[in-house]
RNA sequence: GGCGACGUAGCCAAGUGGUUAAGGCAGGGGUCUGCAAAACCCUGAUCGGGGGUUCGAAUCCCCCCGUCGCCUCCA
């Protein structure tokens, strides 16, 4: 399979380098609720393990929460609670809708507060080489001492200069270094380290926890496009730094931005829709059939529309793999045609749209092989199968399930009217099922009911 | 200013040199149904604009118009 590496910006052939792949994606940052940006991001790294592991790799997955940041602490402070106190509340939120994504949890969640002596080893490490410096209360990298610095966002150190962040009190060699170590200032969280009470700076907490998790070498690290730079051009430095390996990753993979509007959705344009919204209203499946009908590079556009097309679609694949079909002769539908489709699509990085093509497509045979009344199991198996693949649940949303006696009774009851042709009795149990969200299909077969 | 992405039917979105330009949603017509729903059948675009290369371009080159992102908060 192929995958476009951010590195080389073009597409190579993926092999990894030992018997697993090791696999580093970016985490969050918990100082508020994750938005339907995050929720894009993580589905599509798990699009990522789910395809390598159909192809049979084995895959050794992390993920990280930067639970220690400026962000964690001032919102703690205006909260006037403690800041591991706000970190948990959000990873405990964000574990509970990545369980509702159906999002494969990593093999490991490491957080930057319980990797400090990783953290602190590394910063002596990139001091003891030269390569880090301390001044006053903090530690930086010196961005000089790698002179292939900017390789990964393109950049070269002296044209970045002039737009480079010096914040009043720190004393840095140069404007473009950065932060490994944060002296403590007063009322903020710290640790004990060589060089007094501190913190890490961001940055330096991804290249401990993969170090310490995956090795010197990862084969595929990812994250949103917007830590190309200055996050992952960062960790490249300290890690090679560190370790003196090169690569530090061998395919570098980033997705493009979720946006709103013209706009991209980020919490400072205030325009973000929560994960928990976007999972209440369109459900699991409809949001990822939203995110996967674009490719992953793309910035996607947010709308209600499309949402609202996503858990369309959703329905439509999840009625075609699961009502049952009749007892003819099997149906004749080529699936190794389909998933041939398939496995081309997605083979050539991760072609999310023209794979769903194809399901949509093997979804059009399995229902018309149905309307024939003919046996339609292998075809719907492999729907569920190559659906299963791209993350969908195919269930229906488990929301309010236990109505569901109540339900059958009324069904019941209406369809008692039905027979005695009383319709109109018949309709206006139907009209007010459907203003709770039940909608009825009567078919030869009886009626089944649905929620939406 | 530097680097990068994008503009395909009403909306979302594949395709990047060669059969009739995927698929989804929405819409219209039909079949089925007591009526619906679901499903099935039929139905829509020459690809931002202009020029060029080529036997042949949405796909390559040039110019123009428009949109967005990164340049140390950010999935």
């Amino acid at each position: 399979m192929k995958l476009y590496n951010t590195m080389s910006r073009r597409l190579e052939e993926f092999t990894p380098a030992g018997d697993e792949v090791k696999i580093y994606v970016c985490g969050v940052t918990p100082y508020d609720r994750a938005h339907l940006g995050h929720a894009m991001s993580y589905i599509i790294f798990d699009i990522v393990r789910r395809y390598l592991e159909f192809h049979g790799f084995k895959v050794k997955h992390v993920q990280n929460y930067t639970d220690i940041d400026d962000r964690i602490i001032s919102r703690a402070n205006s909260l006037g609670q403690p800041f591991d106190q706000l970190a948990a509340r959000y990873m405990e939120e964000f574990d509970e809708e990545i369980r509702e994504l159906n999002i494969t949890p990593a093999h490991v969640f490491p957080r930057a507060t319980q990797e400090i002596p990783t953290i602190i080893e590394m910063i002596e490490g990139l001091v003891a080489k030269g390569n880090a410096y301390r001044a006053n209360g903090d530690v930086y990298f010196r961005v000089r001492s790698k002179d292939d610095y900017g390789k990964l966002s393109g950049r070269d150190v002296d044209s970045m200069r002039a737009g480079a962040r010096v914040e009043p009190g720190e004393s840095k060699e140069d404007p473009a270094d950065f932060a490994l170590w944060k002296g403590a200032k007063e009322g903020e969280p710290w640790w004990e380290s060589p060089w007094g009470p501190g913190r890490p700076g961001w940055h330096i907490e991804c290249s401990a926890m993969s170090y310490r998790y995956l090795g010197e070498t990862l084969d595929i690290h990812g994250g949103g496009q917007d830590l190309i730079f200055p996050h992952h051009e960062n960790e490249i430095a300290q890690s090679e730094s560190y370790t003196g390996t090169q690569p530090f990753v061998r395919y570098w993979l980033h997705n493009g931005w979720l946006t709103f509007g013209e706009e991209k959705m980020s919490k400072s344009l205030g325009n973000i829709i929560a994960i928990r919204e976007g999972l209440d209203k369109y459900g699991a499946d409809g949001l990822r059939l939203f995110v996967l009908t674009s490719h992953y590079r793309s910035p996607l556009s947010y709308s209600e529309e499309a949402l609202e097309s996503g858990k369309r679609a959703a329905e439509r694949l999840r009625l075609a793999a699961t009502l049952p079909g009749g007892n003819g002769p099997p149906a004749d539908v080529s699936v190794e045609s389909y998933r041939q489709r398939f496995v081309e699509a997605m083979d050539d990085d991760l072609n999310t749209p023209a794979a769903l093509a194809a399901l949509f497509d093997l979804a059009r045979d399995v229902n018309r092989a149905r309307d024939e009344g003919r046996g339609i199991g292998e075809a719907q198996g492999t729907l569920r199968e190559l659906a299963g693949v791209l993350g969908l649940t195919l269930q229906e949303p488990e929301a309010a399930m236990g109505a569901a006696p109540f339900i059958d009774l009324v069904v019941q009851l209406r369809n008692d009217l039905r027979e005695a042709k009383q319709f109109e009795q018949a309709d206006r149990v139907r009209a007010g099922l459907a203003e709770l969200g039940i909608t009825l299909e009567d078919g030869p077969k009886g009626t089944r009911w649905r929620r939406g």
